[in-house]
DNA sequence: ACTCCCCCCTGTTAGC
DNA sequence: TGCTAACAGGGGGGAG
């Protein structure tokens, strides 16, 4: 649910609120949110008891918080989770899994979670003498995403053009770039004019670079809206919503006009979800725009657009 | 080595 | 009104 915009913002808002205080107290209410931890709800509690945030990174949808030089909290929100900061006092919500309190009595930190696809989990990571970025285990599989250095746009264009699947199956499989997922997919696809089943080896450079452009474009514009939120489920660490809902072009707008010819947007049952696009800007291939008939059958796909 | 599909959850909404 | 099914922003693991 939140992707890269929305993970960037609360990656800041745990910078500017937390880094810097240590843990009095770590409470596990329910023991799914640390499942990947091998040390289970309690050893969990226990590690983190008494430690400092020391800085709050991301890459992709990831987000950890060094603790020492060897260790840090990682943390995905997976559909719903949020981490709240507020008042220690303020009632505890019925999706609060995991508490932090502070030794400043301060504010105190709460990952919500309604539909627990989300973790924590303390792991080893081993920075250099410098401190320096470095990525912890776990998600070493997980590729840059493109708002990072370390984005190599030169070895994403080739690795994409490598792949036998469809170029929005591509934008989504985190590694091979990482931070894009349903809603950001469907936006850049409909900035750069490309249909969400084009096989990815058919892939000109031209329409390559195009893509990256606009996914980098979409990203950064979300990302200064605060993100976006459809409902409850996205909000900062403050609890307030993002706004770029309001400058979605293509998702969620089934049957809406077109921002560029005013087809309505369509929308395909994609991957157990949806998929939303423009069919007349968007069309499946390049070839289909010479023929009489809509479309060719798509190519190695056996998917046809319903 | 890839690619794809199911499944993990809870809550809301559309449809009968 | 009330039940049921579909759907929702993600990703790991295993099947093929």
């Amino acid at each position: 649910m939140p992707e890269l915009p929305e993970v960037e913002t609360v990656r800041a808002g745990i910078e500017q609120h937390v880094v810097g205080r240590t843990i009095a107290t770590a409470e596990v209410f329910n023991p799914r949110a640390v499942r990947r931890d091998v040390a289970g709800p309690a050893g969990f509690a226990a590690a983190l008891t008494g430690r400092t945030f020391l800085r709050a990174e991301r890459r992709g949808k990831y987000l950890w918080f060094a603790l020492d030089d060897t260790e840090a909290l990682l943390a995905h929100l997976g559909m719903s989770g949020q981490f709240l900061v507020g008042d220690p006092v303020r009632p505890l919500s019925p999706h609060v899994r995991v508490r932090f309190t502070f030794t400043d009595g301060g504010p105190d930190l709460r990952f919500t979670d309604q539909r627990t696809f989300g973790h924590l989990m303390l792991v080893p990571i081993a920075y250099p003498a410098d401190m320096s970025r470095v990525v912890p285990e776990p998600i070493v599989h997980i590729a840059p995403d493109p708002l990072e250095d370390a984005f190599d746009a030169k070895d994403f264009a080739a690795r994409l053009r490598r792949r036998k699947t469809q170029v929005k199956r591509a934008l989504l499989d985190q590694s091979l770039i990482s931070g894009i997922g349903n809603i950001y997919a469907d936006e850049a696809l409909w900035r750069a004019r490309l249909h969400w089943a084009r096989p990815t080896d058919t892939l000109r450079p031209a329409e390559v670079s195009r893509l990256l452009e606009a996914v980098r474009e979409v990203l950064s514009e979300a990302l200064k809206a605060g993100g976006t939120s459809f409902d409850a489920l996205y909000v900062n660490v403050n609890g307030e919503s993002g706004y770029f809902d309001r400058s979605l072009n293509a998702y969620g707008r089934e049957g809406e006009p077109c921002g560029r010819c005013a087809t309505p947007i369509r929308r395909d049952a994609f991957m157990n979800r949806s998929s939303y696009s423009c069919p007349k800007c968007q069309r499946p291939s390049p070839v289909a725009r010479s023929a009489a008939t809509p479309a060719p059958a798509v190519a190695g796909g056996g998917r046809q657009p319903a």
